[in-house]
DNA sequence: CGCTTCACCGTAAACGGTTACAGCGGCGGG
DNA sequence: CCCGCCGCTGTAACCGTTTACGGTGAAGCG
């Protein structure tokens, strides 16, 4: 009797299942069995081995059983920052749908510098990690190539560069996001259309721009250079951008920022120009964060499903896990145009 | 040559370190000591096991090391949510610290549902995790002391409730905060004041009202229940707590908003009663997230170091895991009045 | 009555590391 | 020359679970 209360004193005060067996008098397969719920216990034997359970308060050391089974019930989630409405709604939706299967995030902030998140990948992940969702990487297609060849599983959400087909990517259809913006403007009669891009060489980036063209072409009216100035998804970019943009000498009637950081900027930039928006000038954004309903007026933007893609992500990673084949590895998610009152007619 | 190779190939293809041992002609012990970085290895050998290591891009399985060593880097942040500015910037100031200690946050959003969070501390932490910090816990005292009393090391961020002595959490100084925002407010010639409040039992919200009071009591201004109402820290509730508070027949010339949320619920009540701010009504948020900067005008608010906080904890709870005695479990970091745009004296 | 089947349970070998302990050769000092 | 020490390395016992496999007794069947 003494015994057993001794042996249960090691392991940090911890009950393991060989406690729990001695007590109980059974094996510590039958242990197992029980606290795994399996079928093959007798209920007389079962609901002894639960006694026992509670009363030492047993629990199952997860590493144990992660190095049993090659399972460890975690995915790793490498994101460049946590702040912001962006990043924490992707966040959000990938919790939620992970802790729906009964798995859970580690969290790995990079700020974006790159060796950080090859230590991440390298070192963390395997073993720790039974795949990964990696948010707006900062390595190179050919790092996450190998990742991929060496049968690690993982998905990338929101490539900012194109990625080879074998590697799934979740996104949303930033170009036709960026049209159905452009088209909305044209259509309450605007013609002078500015436009703060994003971080150039990102393929949102890209594809946003080639939205607001393809609109602009469709409906006949000239892509000015002028009109173009390139940010970098932060709030001052959108400042600096509108302010050159309307200092031109025949300076736009309307302005679409690529994200609503950047409009927000450019909502500034208005204000300070002595411009009432939308009376003066329209704005329309990009995302359809927090941020586009606290503002005033509250912007007109592109909806990103960005819950939903973190949601995705989860969803195709857990089948990369299960081994099951995925038929699509690209996925990209419908983003939709929300009115609200940052657009009018021009002057 | 071909068993080895054949021998490589098991478990997800990954090599374990007897591999590299036989590949290197060396023992697992020695293997474990060289990528362990421990000093009683010949160079010689260390460098020709590092050259299989690369060959084999092995790396070691962090559960095996879990299981052995008993620790596992990862720490349990059960937070309520991840969206919005608050939580994030505790988010973010935790993983950032401990990212510095080469440890992760394995993150659980708890939805402040409580059987998820009980579920949570009981199966997730133990054995996966080496401590926990929980963010504004839904759980009563009697149960973080349980807990605690389990030998589970953790500290509490925000605790909303009053917590018993040998539970560590880390807060603000919600008090002096409160007073300082009333102060400002008296100072400018105010004196009638309105206040939405948090949640009702909150020790946050109590601290603040009791702060707001004793600025009124020390200006001998007096402290008119109708000028309170409680709100739940959402938008809508400082809407609607204004509302309320300038339909008063002698409506206040200043809101004290408990958080930041509720001031741009105020801020938008005010503009549909057409008033101007701060010309016709000042208004003062607490927090300091994003959104204060953002409204216009920008809110004058009280500054809470949440990202600090975040910090705080994991330095707190470093400490306990290591086992270190800690010479103060309640650390309270000061609050800061920040002025802004949404504060003026009255008409 | 003998044999199969079945429900239940125990034994022991993984899983992939860490580490206490022991062994070994070489070297300096007595 | 012997002893002790030191630097380096190997052996093997853990860490706490899971699970393949085998064993047992009882029930069913011909």
């Amino acid at each position: 009797m003494s015994e057993p209360a001794q042996r249960e004193a090691v392991n940090h005060g911890r009950a393991t299942i060989r406690d729990v067996a001695r007590r109980a008098g059974v094996s510590v397969a039958t242990v197992s069995r029980v606290v795994n719920d399996r079928p093959d216990v007798s209920p007389e034997t079962r609901e002894a081995v639960l006694e026992v359970v509670r009363a030492l308060s047993f629990s199952t050391n997860r590493s144990a059983r992660a190095l049993s089974k090659g399972r460890t019930g975690l995915v790793g989630l490498t994101i460049p920052f946590v702040l912001g409405d962006y990043y924490s709604l992707i966040l959000s939706g990938a919790t939620e749908a992970l802790h729906e299967q009964e798995m859970r995030a580690v969290l790995c902030p990079t700020r974006h510098e790159h060796d950080r998140e090859a230590a991440l990948v390298e070192r963390l992940m395997r073993g720790t990690t039974d795949g990964a969702i990696i948010v707006l990487p900062s390595e190179s297609p050919g790092e996450l190539s190998d990742l991929a060849a060496q049968g690690f599983p993982f998905v990338v959400v929101d490539a900012p560069m194109p990625l080879p087909e074998r590697i799934p990517v979740v996104s949303a259809t930033h170009w036709a996001g960026a049209r159905a913006a452009t088209e909305h403007l044209l259509q309450l009669g605007h013609r002078r259309i500015g436009i703060v891009t994003g971080r150039e060489g990102w393929v949102a980036t890209e594809e946003r721009r080639d939205g607001y063209q393809a609109a602009l072409a469709a409906a006949g009216v000239l892509a000015s250079p002028e009109l173009v100035r390139s940010g970098n998804f932060e709030i001052p970019d959108g400042h600096a951008g509108a302010r050159e943009l309307l200092a031109l000498d025949d300076p736009p009637t309307a302005i679409f920022a690529c994200n609503d950081n950047m409009a927000v900027g450019v909502l500034r930039a208005a204000a300070e120009a002595g411009l009432r928006v939308p009376g003066d000038l329209s704005i329309v954004g990009f995302d359809d964060s927090e941020l586009a309903r606290v503002t005033t007026p509250a912007l007109t933007t592109v909806r990103q499903p960005l819950e939903e893609m973190g949601r995705m992500a989860v969803s195709l990673l857990s089948r990369l896990i299960d081994g099951q084949r995925v038929e699509t590895l690209r996925v990209e998610l419908a983003t939709r145009l929300v009115v609200r009152g940052s657009t009018a007619p021009p002057p």
